[in-house]
DNA sequence: CACTTACGTAAGTTTATACTAACATTAAAT
DNA sequence: ATTTAATGTTAGTATAAACTTACGTAAGTG
């Protein structure tokens, strides 16, 4: 899906994700990374890549952890695989015929 | 860059990455595809895709011709590896450790 | 039960992006 | 030397996305 390229493509919301591509955090400790914005802001960002499976939300309490959803990110590399790999198969075959007609 | 990941996530300019991916067009016939849209647009849509090296344009005579570059594409494929692939190596690590433990 | 903590949500505003309409450019054709 | 064909560029407008402020909610705490 293109649209979860969008999602990942937010400057903002790239750096949550790498923020988070090794370790738990709720909420308020992911907001406090982003000096220049207000808590709503980044609690946006982070429904968006919730809802593009490319969070993952664990309640305990009153808190809200994240951690990067695995689902998301196969999507998306499915899709890019999709994309370049036809291509790589075309351009193969092209420059096998290629070869073939010089001979 | 996640520049070059934003110029591919809007829906138009990956459409004509599609529509590119194993074909060398001129600019008209790539604008031929987008009915509900004025030519100067997709014109704008390709000049961002060559500005992030995922367009290449060929001159012949008064037509232009574009195709995929491969340069962009590359650059996004190490994006997203070194995006995921620290985190695999932590996640077997991880996996490993937790192993280790139980026995 | 009031109060605090840790959050999300909604409405409205600002800012960025995409689009159209009009004009500019370059190469070829008459 | 005009004229046409193929395309890019610019200025201004419309639309969408991101942000802030104010409010709402649910789970603990004294």
């Amino acid at each position: 899906m293109i649209q979860q390229i969008q999602a990942i493509s937010d400057p903002t919301r790239f750096a949550i994700l790498t923020l988070l591509k090794d370790q738990e955090l709720p909420a308020g400790r992911i907001a406090q990374n982003f000096e220049t914005m207000t808590r709503p802001a980044v609690s946006q960002h982070i429904r968006i890549l919730k809802d593009h499976n490319l969070l993952r939300e664990r309640r305990e309490g009153t808190k809200r952890y994240y951690s990067v959803d695995t689902a998301g990110f196969e999507d998306i590399r499915k899709t890019l695989e999709e994309f370049w790999q036809p291509r790589l198969q075309k351009l193969k075959t092209l420059a096998e015929t290629e070869e073939r007609t010089k001979k």
